[in-house]
DNA sequence: TAATTTAATGCAAACGTTTGCAATAATCCA
DNA sequence: TGGATTATTGCAAACGTTTGCATTAAATTA
């Protein structure tokens, strides 16, 4: 690396013959500084093609206007959405974006937070691995008072701010859907429950089994990382004994698919002998055929709360000790061949408000 | 903001009674620091909790230790899996990766390349906008002898490292795997030409053609923004006369998907009546009904190539001046049922070596 | 044992920017 | 015109870490 030939505000400050600190002053539009030498500053900065230092600057706020993001994969539609709706919003007001990756992973959870941290980001966003029980670190930023905010996979007991969808009532309509057409042996693959989000969407299988008076069966649900070869397993395992189920809720699309596929290969009609709905709306549920029945998420909506969220905890007050509130992203049923079939009037009409 | 309670190497100087100096260079493991100095230093930062302060460490060495990636959109498959594997490759280095998206606007590049800059990245991975044709904004990046590596969209006539697919082969063996399959009148829907690794795509279809001694049709040719919607235009377009093509050549998945959606809507049968081949190997092409063949670009070589490369520069010497080199990545046709039928035995045989 | 060589550590400054307090300049008022 | 007030700018230090050169301590050699 041979000798830099970047300008500094040394530079500038030497050519108009003014202090640094009126430089530095009349960059920052600090009302001190008269416009006519505002004007000659910026004018000269330009002329010398001056850059600023974000890393000098840093160093002295004690703020990058840097975000650290961590979520488990770019590669899942629902993480990469939301992740251009941060980075984008983000950008309106000036804040750079690091989108890392855990790939599921609690170790490398752990060194992110850390490499982060170090980076000295002025705010952390988090979606966590499917395995994260033990939160302790991120006390680091809680504890510097560094503004934290997770999303979609969130922590339990853990006082932090929490953006969620609305995942018991997403279990409970994905289950009252499959109900209401007619289906009344429905499976539920859940993803592992060490996940909380998981467990409200069994929450509220359940709910809606209770609600329409059919029997909850412990062997109609199963816990499993939500891959395309665990469903094809499960698969075998669901469908290599009669009674077949007639309905099946996914708590994602990739799985929901992938039973379509499934039952395709077994000479099973979609949605005729079993109907499915999956989670989270990714496009490929429109493309496949049938085309699947999914649980939109509005991930916008949801990158969209996590920045207007954070941006309060950057500008607000918040000391040790203050208590975090949870905020509910509402979800909504997208139905499609997958599950179509008669409505059956039953004792509850589903509300879709 | 309050105040932070860090603990600095000045903690761990005081506590040990050493100078700064000594504990900075225990900490980093120089040579001239005994091993009983750096056991004791490396003891009581872990006592203390000291996490190091990288804008400090940057500002000092003029280096981040941050690598900064531009790409158009992280929601494509193959965008996101190069992203995944360069931050995984990087972390194995000990850099960070800072992902940022351009949206395929070429405002947002420049203002991208500048942020960077200003953030003081040790190099900068980019895949350029669809509309980027003036590179002087990376002229920063270059002149101050900071790698800098482009990969897939690449510029044309910009002095720097580039790794790309091979395109020009992309087109030849998409197109003569159609010409093999029995198709006599092939269409090709490109994207822009203002992104050069169209026009290869272009110049390879234009090969094969002329070598089966099949005419090139320049109303067989469309230039468009790869989206769903255009390539639904292009397919009213083609089919709106007879007679029609029995071979299409798309340059992505998503256009490649469509046009087989667009078939089915007309009940004209895939393959049977239309042979389709589209670009990059989506995860896509094998889920949808019937599944399409497609190009594979190996992005996970891709990814590792160019960590590889860009490992090269910032370890190496490298001067204004240098002549920079250009690496392709071979590419290799995926056939499926889109494209299924008895091979025509032509006059070259298709050789995928 | 003294001189020489090697090992280990310390001092001071660098990196680029920002800002509290002080100093200076300009303006207003009696 | 002199004093008071306001506007504008400058000085010096801060931020945390690293490293060239100097100094000191320890080891080796004659």
């Amino acid at each position: 690396m041979s000798k830099r030939t970047e300008k500094t505000i040394v530079d500038i400050a030497e050519e108009l013959q003014l202090s640094v600190s009126t430089v530095s002053r009349a960059l920052n539009d600090h009302p001190n500084i008269s416009a006519k030498t505002k004007e000659r500053v910026k004018k000269t900065a330009r002329k010398l093609g001056y850059r600023p230092n974000a890393l000098a600057a840093g160093l002295r706020n004690n703020k990058s206007k840097t975000i650290g993001l961590i979520v488990p994969r770019i590669s899942m539609f629902f993480p990469a959405t939301i992740s251009t709706i941060i980075q984008n919003k983000l950008q309106e007001f000036g804040y750079n974006l690091i989108i890392c990756q855990s790939n599921d992973s609690y170790e490398q959870e752990v060194a992110l937070v850390n490499t982060l941290y170090s980076a000295r980001v002025d705010g952390l966003v988090v979606s966590t691995t499917l395995y994260t029980s033990d939160f302790s670190h991120f006390d680091i930023f809680r504890d510097n008072n560094i503004p934290l905010v997770f999303f979609d996979r969130v922590p339990k007991d853990y006082n932090v701010k929490v953006i969620k969808g609305d995942d018991y009532r997403g279990g409970y309509i994905g289950t009252t859907h499959l109900i209401e057409k007619g289906c009344k042996d429905i499976v539920h693959i859940s993803g592992p429950l060490t996940c909380c989000l998981y467990s409200d969407r069994v929450a509220g299988y359940k709910s809606a089994l209770q609600e329409f008076k059919l029997p909850f069966k412990k062997s109609r649900v199963f816990f499993q990382e939500l891959t395309k070869e665990n469903a094809w397993q499960t698969c075998e395992k669901i469908f290599s004994q009669k009674p077949y189920p007639d309905g099946i809720f996914a708590s994602n699309d990739t799985t929901a698919i992938t039973i379509s596929e499934y039952c395709r290969s077994i000479n099973l009609r979609v949605p005729e002998d079993v109907k499915i709905v999956g989670y989270s709306n990714d496009p490929r549920t429109e493309i496949v055929s049938p085309p699947v029945s999914s649980i939109d998420q509005f991930p916008g909506m949801m990158g969209e709360r996590v920045v207007a969220v954070l941006m309060e905890l950057i500008n607000g007050r918040q000391t040790v000790g203050t208590r975090y509130s949870q905020e509910i992203i509402p979800i909504q049923l997208i139905e499609r061949q997958s599950s179509a079939g008669k409505v059956k009037v039953g004792k509850k009409k589903l509300s879709l408000s």
